[in-house]
DNA sequence: AGCCCAGCCGCATTGTGAGC
DNA sequence: GCTCACAATGCGGCTGGGCT
């Protein structure tokens, strides 16, 4: 069997593409496939893979925290997908490992890469920690850090150009700094191994041939770090043994969100097929009885003060809350599943938030929500307009818009015989010209419609909640639209257990 | 509303092994 | 033993998330 697999991704504001061609064998209830020029690993696939709500949160997960791939170098416009996953958050780790087992059964291996700027350990906490490991293997605390030329005599390109930096506000000389760092590499990386080591192993991942936990220390100041101690941490998940299959996977992801988008059973290219229409698929919730007696319908120990059906309605409220309407019923269908996932990685709130609050206080939460692309947005109006009434679900939204994309703008204020006024101390506040602003609301609309047949939810019920264009940071233009905070209370306890309720009985007891 | 920085993810470098 | 191409690993820039 052969086939070709091939897909966009839009990133940078660019449509790219993916492209791969596959041969297949037959392998009772899995197939084995690799790419068609050789290389690659030969993988197995099941033959079917059942979808149910854990692994459609996954792909959304993976849509929003995964890597797409990088530019092809012989390729303009070409990306080679390579599978890999950042994330801090433990239980996040283990879903995110369990699912990819189950999709790749066999000859797929984990590696855990801890990066951190090694100013971490140059104050407070890290020093400390430094410090402990030091007393523990030598005997003696941390040792003076010893000149540059004896911790590396050779210096490289990469040390030669972090030595010609300059950075006004840090203490100390660049040369120090880099002492610092070969110095004590080892021990940096021995404390990180440790620690991951042991988070791992409390979600019951265990060290085995297939797993493999390294740490990458930068050099200071690089990676984020401002100052000594500070932190800028980041945990990433490579995958192994799956070169030439990102197209595949990247290809199924991208049929199961055209399905859920489009509402229709079978993807463009029969990939996912669903049992009936993806709107009709999955359990229906009764959510007075959710939030009355299912573990996960809990927040810090407590049920809502008050939650009563009012006609075909709830009401609800938690304490020191306002009270909301709610819908009676709630089906999780696969539109509902993979917005979990996505929300999971983009949305405003830490995650170690939404795995603690069953048992304790998460103090503010905020409903927030961030797209370049309209289909994201889509996804993510429809899931919240399934619970909430159609005008609780977006209070209002703003463009971002960054600096590499400024001459747009003042193009755009051209045409209308105009100048671009900023607001703020360093123009990263609103954007004071009204021909530009309602310019770039029209633009924003048609993004937000773009991926889809007809109008979208933005253009044809929100569009009048438009706030303001914000010339930000930098980057891509983006839609950022956002709720009253008195949805997260609602939603975060429906979104865990749509993601865990199958793997985990009581959220209050297994996690942290 | 305004602003900024740290984490995501792209890409450069290094490692590895097949082919000649 | 050398070269080349692909895979793995390590590093850091940019931007999107999030703080005040």
């Amino acid at each position: 069997m052969q086939g070709r697999v091939v897909g966009c991704v839009i990133t940078d504001a660019k449509d790219r593409q993916y492209r791969r061609e596959y041969v297949c064998d037959d392998a009772g209830d899995k197939i084995v496939v690799r790419r068609e020029d050789g290389n690659g690993d030969a993988v197995s696939i099941p033959k079917i893979i059942e979808l149910d709500e854990s692994l459609v949160a996954f792909f959304g997960l993976y849509s929003g925290d995964g890597a797409k791939g990088s530019e092809d170098r012989n390729e303009v416009g070409r990306i080679v997908p390579t599978i890999s996953f950042s994330q801090k958050e433990k239980h996040l780790v283990r879903f995110a490992v369990d699912q990819f087992r189950r999709l790749f059964p066999g000859n797929i291996r984990f590696t855990f890469s801890l990066g951190e700027d090694s100013a971490y350990f140059m104050a407070g906490d890290g020093l400390e920690r430094l410090n402990s490991y030091y007393l523990e293997t030598t005997g003696s605390g941390t040792p003076a850090t010893k000149a540059l030329a004896v911790v590396r005599p050779n210096i490289n390109d990469k040390d030669r150009q972090y030595i010609a930096e300059v950075r006004p506000d840090v203490a100390g000389t660049n040369e120090e700094h880099l002492a610092f760092y070969y110095q004590h590499q080892e021990a940096m990386e021995a404390i990180f191994v440790a620690e991951k080591t042991a988070e791992l192993a409390s979600v019951g991942i265990q060290p085995a041939d297939d797993i493999k936990i390294t740490a990458s220390l930068r050099r200071p100041f690089k990676k984020g770090a401002r100052q000594p101690g500070g932190s800028s941490r980041s945990d990433e998940i490579h995958l192994g043994g799956l070169n030439g299959v990102g197209e595949l996977f990247l290809k199924m992801m991208h049929e199961i969100e055209d399905t859920a988008l489009r509402d229709v059973q079978t993807s463009s290219q029969g990939l996912v097929r669903w049992i009936a229409k993806p709107s009709e698929v999955g359990q229906t919730l009764d959510l007075l009885d959710f939030f009355t007696n299912n573990p996960f319908g809990k927040i810090n120990r407590e049920r809502p003060a008050k939650i009563a059906l009012d006609g075909d309605r709830l009401l609800g409220q938690w304490r020191r809350s306002s009270e909301i309407r709610l819908r009676r019923h709630l089906r999780i269908d696969p539109l509902w599943c993979y917005v979990a996932g996505l929300y999971l990685a983009e949305g405003s709130t830490p995650k170690e938030a939404l795995f603690k609050m069953f048992g304790e206080n998460p103090g503010a939460m905020a409903m927030g929500f961030t797209s370049s692309e309209g289909a994201s947005l889509e996804l993510m109006l429809r899931t919240l307009r399934k619970v909430f009434f159609p005008e609780d679900c977006l209070e209002a939204w703003k463009v971002k818009v960054g600096s590499q994309y400024f001459p747009e703008l003042v193009v755009t204020g051209l045409k209308h015989g105009v100048s671009m006024l900023r607001g703020g101390a360093s123009g990263d506040g609103k954007l004071r010209t009204m021909e530009v602003s309602l310019a770039i609301k029209q633009w924003a609309l048609e993004v937000a419609d773009a991926p889809l047949d007809g109008a979208s939810l933005l253009s044809s019920e929100y569009a009048d909640r438009y706030s303001h264009v914000e010339p930000t940071g930098s980057g891509v233009a983006r839609i950022d639209f956002w709720a009253s905070s008195t949805l997260c209370r609602w939603y975060f306890p429906l979104l865990m257990h749509t993601v865990f309720g199958g793997i985990v009985a009581d959220p209050m007891e297994e996690f942290y």
